[in-house]
Parts: structure tokens; sequence; C-alpha cells
DNA sequence: CCAAATCACTTAATCGTTTTCGTAATTTTA
DNA sequence: TAAAATTACGAAAACGATTAAGTGATTTGG
């Protein structure tokens, strides 16, 4: 590795002048400069990000939190989409991202706080974890610029979709194919879930529905399983509901088998609708009807903001923010 | 943070002491070092990885390349979930993951070698990627240890899914449900297509099947459209297949879409195979006959290797590692 | 024209570790 | 019991960068 020394002693000047020289200062002579500049090109110069780091505290990596637990963090679509996205603005703003999670399985067990002071991180998001665990509050409780996805802390910025809007949307939209009798399988207990929920009452009141608490089922989310369960359920009762939606898309298959075991067809007998715009449900047959999030904007939205608190931590403010997703018609919802 | 100084001051020793007592050198008195690291665990003591890096040259931080271009890393089934298994190995193992592409799109345009130097990554993982790029293979040929996924370069370790038996065992599960007109939509150009392109025509001359050129076809993977278009072509054909193989199961709902809309039933009127075994195959209506190719293990074995380049180089060898997958039978193929 | 300001650079300390080389004190060996 | 070996620790350099403070030379101001 050539260091700032080497292009030091080749253009006969101090360490001093070539670091002030690269990183632009204006106290060097600008044929120095350039010289210099021109010779740490020539010479293949990178800085050692582990030197930079140590003495300015400044990693320019960002830590990123998400459950592990089930696995369910990377392959879980939604996520992925999210990362995906919050990973390339970050990239472009000079950024990278490292995972933080595991660390409690490491060799040496480190709380997540622990891991990101060893680390350096700049900043951590964290998303779809359990947050209510302590490890998680001493994290977003430190002093350790944090955003959360989809979840609020207080004196934490979060980025969430909005899934009352969302719920909203999606509810009208099927009110308007002419369902009246709907049914709504929701995920586990979270903050989206209340979310959801409770614009799902809000909205079925407003439009003047019915919700008979046999209605109301839950499943874990992605759970096909427990989906497929509530789903004959459902399909048990004396009345049974027009539509269905489920947690989100994935269970929504495990709906569909369901009903398609029961010799059903859909949307003909039974409607469906699920959560979160996953990429296959727009290649199934029926295709699915569902509330896509805007995975782009939340990440995009997630690392700007985190960056934002990083850069200028005087000037920005610890808010909220909102990122609507939009119904995705399907055929799976039929007029009745 | 409170760093080794603060120890050696609270214990009344040097710096040196404490270093060694924490790192278990045998030059340090038993009580001694009982009680630096009693006291280091009180004052919250964590390392600081860069320092600890500056110093030694191990960051343990491996580095994960895969492509960016059309965003098909994290939101890639199959790859997700390799990623995912690497991730916890690596993290039993004390080591973190940090993303290396992105790194042209960056404020300072780096290399991907000039990005590891930067970061001192250990190692590298590329799975997933233009493996032709040359700044991958500027990568590959550093001398920092790699890995590879699903890729052979010379002189680097490569972890294989087995796509020649894979295709082999898939062929064979399909001839003995009767079928003989089998067709192939395989997937753009690489070495992964070769060997299942190659293990396909191998395999039906072994049956005896003949495979007419016009039942070989070519979609990109994960390209429903093309799929489609592909499909479409195939169910023109006067002397029509009874069977379609398809790049991925993605590119599978694809086709499954193109003979819906024919009014063509799977598997009575014509049967359908993916390749990838992803989630969703399992939980739609008939189950996707497919190959589960064992991410797990492909993460797992990814890991290991490169952590024992790294920490053993003189007694690692350089190998191809290639892991079996396995025929997921499911309701696209009939019986004919 | 001389003092003050500016310019262009260097010196040296520092970040938090690791590690080599000493060196006293103690123990072992012959 | 004296020499040799061992034990337990410390001093200091080094890793590769940043940066405050200092310095001599040149330019500017009054």
């Amino acid at each position: 590795m050539v260091s700032m020394k080497d292009i030091a002693t080749a253009c006969g000047v101090s360490i001093a002048t070539v670091s002030k020289a690269l990183n632009d200062h204006k106290d060097i002579g600008v044929e120095t400069k350039e010289h210099i500049k021109q010779k740490a090109k020539e010479m293949g110069y990178f800085p050692n990000s582990a030197a930079k780091t140590l003495k300015t505290k400044r990693s320019y990596n960002i830590g990123v939190l998400f459950a592990v637990d089930d696995h369910s963090g990377l392959t879980h679509d939604y996520f992925a989409y999210v990362l995906d996205s919050l990973k390339c603005t970050m990239e472009a703003r000079g950024y990278d991202i490292t995972f933080i999670n595991g660390s409690s399985v490491r060799p040496n067990k480190m709380s997540y706080l622990e891991h990101c002071r060893y680390r350096g991180f700049d900043g951590v998001v964290i998303a779809n974890t359990q947050f209510s665990r302590s490890e998680v509050m001493e994290l977003v409780q430190s002093d350790i610029p944090s955003v959360t996805i989809d979840h609020l802390f207080n004196n934490v910025s979060a980025i969430m979709s909005d899934n009352v809007k969302g719920m909203r949307d999606l509810l009208h939209y099927i009110y308007e194919k002419g369902h009246r009798k709907i049914a709504y399988i929701h995920g586990a207990d979270s903050s989206v879930t209340r979310s959801r929920l409770t614009s799902f009452y809000k909205t079925a009141a407003e439009l003047g529905i019915d919700v008979p608490d046999e209605y109301i089922g839950e499943a874990a989310y992605r759970d096909t399983k427990a989906a497929h369960i509530e789903t004959e359920r459902l399909l048990d009762l004396k009345d049974r509901p027009t539509c269905i939606l489920y947690p989100d898309d994935f269970a929504c298959f495990g709906g569909i088998n369901a009903i398609n075991e029961r010799g059903l067809r859909i949307p003909n007998d039974i409607s469906v609708a699920g959560y979160d715009g996953i990429r296959i449900g727009r290649h199934v047959e029926p295709t699915l009807t569902t509330v896509k999030q805007d995975t782009l904007r939340l990440g995009q939205l997630a690392a700007e903001k985190l960056l934002s608190l990083i850069e200028h931590p005087k000037t920005t403010i610890i808010e909220q923010i909102i990122v609507e997703g939009e119904v995705y018609p399907g055929g799976s919802v039929g007029a009745v």
C-alpha cells in the first residue's frame, strides 16, 4: 500500500503537505497541489480508512440492523428492496454499509451499541427488528445518529410507510368493487400491524360497513401456513366474507391455496388482497391486488435523513417521515 | 470511548500491559491479567477497530461484491439466501460484512480493488456479478483472498451450485414422468447457463430423447416478459413440447402466464419447471417443479473457505467446491 | 521603506492499538 | 552461591492519517 509518506518522499515535501494537498486545503500552492495530486494518482494512492477513521472519528460507514432470528432480513422482499435503495443512496454519498446484527452471536459478544462503537459507525439504520429489545433501545438512546424504518421511537427520526393511507385506499378500492363483507387477517402485533388494523376499522366505519369479530384473524407475516388455517376458518363461516385481506402478499398465497383446495375460484367465488407489492404478485394469475409500498423512496429518505443527521446535526430536525404507497389493482379482487 | 490508556491508568500499569493482558499474552502475571480484564469489563471497554486494523492489517471485515446494475443483488431471492447464510457464518466467526460494489458510483470513484484496500477487507466474496468486467478481474488477480460463487476463475476458490447434476436430475425426473418433448428456455450466457445447457443436451442424449433446435430458446434470468414471449413461440410450434424448462422460477411464472392466456392448463395440457426453488414456488397452485439450490450450504462453505484462506493461507488449497441441489417435485410437471 | 499581513510549507503531537526490545526482580541450575 | 534462565512488566516506535502551531520568505500597506 502506497501511503502519504511515499508520496511525500516522491515529491520532496512533507507528509502534512501531501495530506493538505489531497484534501484541498487552501494553504498549499496550486502547482505543488497539482503535482502532488498527479503523483498520487500515478502511484495509485488511496487513503487508508482505518487511519483516517482513527484520527477523524468519522468512518463513512453506516451500520444496518435488522431481524436475524428468523432470517427474515435479507430474504424479506420488502426489506431487501428498501435496503437496496438505502445502499445506493449511501454509496453515492461515499458511505459504506455494514451489518450490525449478529454481534451477539460473535465470539466476543458485544451488544449492538458496543458493536457500533467498535466499528465507529457514523450512523445506524434500524429496520424490521424486534424494536422492543433492550439492546435496540440502548442503541437508539445513544448519541449515535439513527433512523428507524417503520417504527417510531421517542427522539429518533423514523421513515414510515403510510400504512394508514395504504389500508384506507385498499379498502376503498375493494369497497368500490362492491364488496361489503370484508375479512382481515392481520399480522402479529407491531406498530405496523396496529396502524393497518386501526385504519381498517376506521375506514370500514366511514364506509358504513360492518366488521363482525369473526372476520378478524391473525397470522404472522409471511406465514403461509397460518394464513392457510385462518382462511379455512373464514371459509367455514356461515356468513362467509366476499373478500379477505392478508398481512402481506406472501401470506396471501397461503390463503389462495386454501381457497383453491376448496375448489373455489378467485376472484369469481371470493376475492383476496395482499400487502407489499412483491414482484411476483404481478406475474401470477390472477395478479395480486395489493398495496405497493414505495421501497425506493423509503430507502432513499432513510439514507438522506441519516446523512443529514450525521453531517448537519444542529440543523436537522428529528421527525417522522411518511411515505405513501399505492394500490396495485389486480385480478384477485373481482367485482361483486 | 474508554481506551486502553484509561484502563492502564485505572490499574496503575502501562498500556502495553493492558494490551497484552486483554490479548492473553503469556508474559503477564495471572492476577494482574485478571485484574485488568475485570477492570476493562467494569469500565465498559471495547477495542477500537480502526486502531486495531491500522496496526495489525486485519480488519475482520469481509467485502461482498454482487451485481448492482439491475439491482438484482439483494433483491434476488437466490443470492439473498446465500448472502444471509454467508453472513451468519461470518458473524459467528467474528467477521463483519460490508458491501463492495457501488464504489464506482462514489464521489471519489475507486475501483473494486481500491475500495477493498481502502477498507482493508481481509477477504472478498464475489457473487452474481458480471465476472468478465476488468474491475472484477483485477480484484481476483490481486493478493486479497477471495472466493467466487457460481463462477470459476483461474486460481480462485469457487463455490458452485451443481448445475450439471441439478439439470440432469431435473431432466430425469421429467423423463420419468413420461415427457419426451422437452423444451428449454435458458438464461443469458454465463458459466451457469453453459453448465445447465450442456447438461441438458448431454442428459437428453443419454436418455435418448431428441431435442430439435426450435425447442431451445433464451430469456434473461428473472425476465418474465422474455420468458412469456419465448413460451408463446414454443406454443405456436406445430410439434409443441409437452414440458418447458425455464431459466429460473421467476421466469417460469412469465411462462405460466403465457400458457394460461392460451387457455391451456398446467399440468394437464403442458408442464413447466423452473430452477432455484424460491420460496413462493411452494405456495402457488400448482406448486413449481424446480431444483432447489442449497443456499444455506453455499453460503456456509463460501464463508468457511474464505476464512480458511485468510487464516491459514499456506495450508488452504484453492479449489472448486460443488454443492448439490435437489429436485423439488411439484404439481407443475404432470405425467404424460 | 519598514512593519504587518499573507503565503507556502514543515514540525510535531495525536488518534488507539500492537509489538519489539529492555530490564529489574525472582527463580533455577550446577 | 554465583551464573543463567525465567518472569513480569515498561518504554517506545510504529501503523497512516490529520491538524494546530510555527517559520521563513514574499507581498502588501501606510
